[in-house]
DNA sequence: AATGAATGAGGCTTCATTCAT
DNA sequence: TATGAATGAAGCCTCATTCAT
């Protein structure tokens, strides 16, 4: 592909993002995302086999620098409290998801939009999970995370609140930085209950 | 409405609500509908305005014991354990969730679906959020929540996750009776970490 | 399907063998055909599953009165002559064959229009070979056709010939009463050469 | 043109050729052409006007040596049999339609695609019912053909019948070689039937 | 109330052709 | 001359909805 043909395919991506979110991918045309790319609609075709392969396409390009935030967090066992790291990755990925969660969205939505095998591997929240688990891993060999606690389980939990927490409009959009957030991320690491039976010592 | 009419209402309720889980909203037609009820597509539209009324109907129709499931909930408070209570209700939850979720779904992701403002004030999870704030809130007083816990914001903390691991097809279809919801309420009560500078032991 | 049904069912052929006559199949529109009908264009979509299968049905409709019209030719051996019965017959189709012939010209141009396995046993001319081969047979056990001929291949050589002649425009739209055929019928029968080396005695 | 241009232009009309005989002129694209030549799609148009003209190009391409195979025969008369020249001639050109025929047919069944007036002149068959024809007439004087036979009328028969065993998938792809031609010329030439009245004899 | 044939707007996609490089 | 990205008109088909029976 030529520069022309990059920025091209780079428009339509971002037009189909920008709709999603709008409207909904059941009510983006591909009128529409032609007109917002400021392209024919038939160029469309020279850069995706159709719709879906453009939606996916999008779901991928907004997908790789949430993958890319969570991949240092492993890294951090040790430093700082177990509760900041997280928090600290979560908010970054409930940023980024501001844009992926239309998108995962429609497909969670729609069987039809499974995607194909082949590009399920790079596919959002494969990253995520796994570095979050290994994180909890590394924490727990220090001491830091309770040792009845199992890495992956917990990982998943994790992301499904914030998955949760994004995609019901209890508040405004800014959940990144909302007391919900933080909040939600305290009780995961610390709990809400008080139990006698368990007295948490010293790492 | 004659008994007859009641009966196809309630069949084609019912149609609606397979079909969605099935093949996803995006993918349901009203001839699939007829089909499924037993009716013909006409039909349909003597028992609702349209498809999207036919639609909420089978929302609200879902929802119902959904908000039935946690409205004991708080006068639960000081009987058998926290991590208990929150559990049953949570497992009830999932395993009422089944048909509405997908209802739930393409709500979300579909704005076009934004429910009528009439209709607004029953949808979906109206009742649970309210009924576990204040479960905790009354544990709270128990001594059996800590202290520095929000009620409202732990309660919605919890369903976003019991949402998050539904929607996510991480596992089996048997959520209600998995590892993973388990093991996330307790992390919810009792947290991963092991925070030193906070020694749970009175009560 | 009603009388309603049915009639636009009609309808919809007649349309589509008058269109492709005028313009080809490959210049017919879906849109046209319901224009041409008098039904909306969604209309052609309850009767036929798509373009193809209404272009089949017109096929077959048209092909029916040309089985029909050979089917007594065998009984006919042994009366008149040779020339009179075929040169009847042949006309018989040629006159038929302007309602099929571009529908089945667009099927030998088209490969995509290969005709589903399912309904190729009624396809154009699978009777009439057969009923002229039968007749020649039976002549020749009279003695009336001559004994090295195959009846298969004869039969099969004179349709030839009648296709090739409707399908080039040589002449107008009147092949059945033109000289061309009947000549061309009365060479297949006679011959064009004097073979002096084959004593062509009484029957 | 070049030489470059020259070859260039010979590739397209030969994957032309090629493709449509592959899978029909229907389904043949610009973009097909352009990618069987080893060419951009864009360069298609610097040689011809337009598909269509690719198109003629490529008949009249294939024509020349199908009027050539023909232009002999008329000095043939006299010699050898008349069964034995015509029969020569017509596996000739049974063997060289096997390009042409696929395109000849897609400009009959498409109406749109009837040749400009300016290239009429040099369409198809142009010459074989001529030369056949004089050969025939030839024949005639010299008593090896029929008095009563119209050698225009015959010539056309003859090729008629070659078309439409050509043209309709009876046996396999190699007509030239087959019974089925070889019985079709012999009954053109001496006919299937036993006539009475006419007693062959003489020269 | 029920039926199901008919409607028709509009979506996705194709593809011959153009044009900037 | 060649390239190939871009164009945009137009086709086939879908499907929620209407309406005569």
């Amino acid at each position: 592909m030529t520069i022309r043909g990059d920025t091209t395919r780079k428009r339509l991506i971002d037009a189909t993002t920008a709709l999603v979110r709008e409207v909904g991918y059941a009510n983006v045309r591909t009128r529409s995302i032609a007109v917002a790319a400021g392209v024919a609609e038939g160029t469309l075709y020279r850069h995706f086999a159709d719709k879906r392969s453009l939606f996916y396409a999008a779901v991928l390009d907004r997908n790789a620098p949430i993958v890319a935030a969570t991949e240092t967090l492993p890294s951090l066992a040790g430093q700082g409290t177990v509760l900041g790291n997280l928090l600290e990755v979560i908010r970054n990925l409930a940023q980024l998801q501001q844009d992926l969660l239309p998108l995962e969205q429609a497909m969670i939505a729609d069987p039809t939009l499974a995607p194909p095998l082949g590009e399920r591997a790079q596919m959002p929240l494969e990253g995520p999970p796994n570095d979050i688990a290994l994180y909890l891993a590394a924490e727990q060999n220090l001491g830091r995370v309770r040792a009845e606690c199992d890495p992956t389980l917990a990982a998943i939990s994790l992301l499904a609140m914030l998955f949760g927490l994004a995609v019901h409009p209890v508040l405004g959009n800014d959940l990144a930085e909302s007391e919900l957030l933080s909040a939600s991320v305290s009780y995961f690491v610390d709990g809400v209950g008080v139990s006698p039976a368990q007295p948490k010592l010293t790492a």
